[in-house]
DNA sequence: TACTGTGAATAGTTTCACAGCA
DNA sequence: TGCTGTGAAACTATTCACAGTA
């Protein structure tokens, strides 16, 4: 019954924003009621593992109804703790930075980019969108000003680590990298890596698997 | 001895690219040989998961030395197939789409976009690097006539399902997509999802953890 | 009746620990 | 001696199947 003490395993919290994004059109389309399979479908996944997965945050659904999506939403929400407003800030303002800071997905969910960053003398003092693109070298003070929470890396390969670095002297609590390469930080700072060829290559391996 | 039958695990499959950028780093720098232990730690895993990954495609090492970069490179290459080229269509040339585009990664793994897609009447026509945006239109036919095998993503949740759906009467045989919407694509086209909001949707949750 | 919640069974993944080879 | 390659053990995740309930 009581589900708070047990660990929620990594491979759900990653299935919960998924969830979450399905709860939310329902939501926005007025239906009030789903069962797990159906719910499951549009998640792309199936109904004993969403159950399951329901099972480590609470016990949400109605038997013989299904799950109140208001209600469900809320609850994965809140365990995800997206209750929270978090600040970003993106360093790098190449090509896929400026595509991040516009991307819709992150002021929907709560986060906030509070500040963007890059070296290149042109480039700093620009506005984009409502950021102004400050000198990388006031990173570590933004940060702390603000009270950054999570900091995005778009920078090339070379200058990831010391961008990290900087970020982490700074108080960060968490880091999504975007380039290509391993970074070395504290344990107490969250670390996830996001690397597009990496997914492509993947891909590939299915693709020659055919043959 | 022989493991050419045993499949190879998902993860395993997920951490090869990983290994791979790795030993190119190690391979520029002209380094011969390495031990598990230090590859392992370059690439942010263990030397008993690296052997284990590496013990799936064949037995590449030497022992009492290490294994030669330039040799394990190529095998791992060879077994993600990525001795072959594979051709790109980009559809969607918003923020993201134009990013991806320019993104390094992709040419140096050998994928080459071989056309970009839009609906946009003031950008169709216009010029992105050495491709010329082409209306969305022609899709399903320059996927036929260019031979190509990679879809990308980067409408809006709206289009990204009828964008799909053209890729696949063209013939395409494999999609990544990064708009926020579950696709539906017959089983013989491989599918994989990307996320850029989960990601930070999983660091919130970890973040709202640690208080 | 139509569903959820969950133990139990199965499947998959990681880690251990060591035999065997250069 | 110092490493790899790999069975076996430990751990984790998924799926099954059904008791329990609105």
């Amino acid at each position: 019954m009581l589900k708070n003490l047990k660990e929620i395993p990594p491979t759900t919290i990653i299935r919960l924003p998924l969830y979450l994004r399905c709860l939310k059109e329902l939501k926005d389309k007025g239906v009030s009621y789903i069962p797990s399979h159906e719910l499951a479908e549009k998640a792309g996944s199936n109904a004993a593992q969403l159950r399951k997965d329901l099972s480590y945050l609470g016990e949400f659904g109605t038997r013989g109804v299904g799950y109140n999506i208001k209600h469900l939403y809320f609850q994965i929400s809140k365990s995800l703790g997206l209750n929270k407003k978090y600040k970003l800030a993106i360093v790098g303002m190449g090509k896929l930075g400026p595509a991040l800071k516009h991307y819709k997905g992150f002021s929907e969910s709560g986060f906030e980019v509070a500040a963007v960053f890059d070296n290149d003398q042109k480039k700093i003092g620009q506005k984009i969108n409502h950021n102004i693109i400050e000198d990388v070298e006031n990173l570590v003070n933004s940060i702390k000003n603000k009270k950054i929470e999570i900091g995005i890396i778009t920078t090339t390969v070379e200058a990831a680590q010391q961008i990290a670095d900087k970020m982490v002297i700074g108080g960060i609590k968490a880091i999504l990298n975007f380039a290509p390469t391993y970074l070395e930080v504290p344990s107490r700072v969250i670390l996830r890596q996001v690397d597009l060829s990496n997914e492509l290559q993947v891909l590939s391996f299915y693709l020659s698997k055919k043959r």
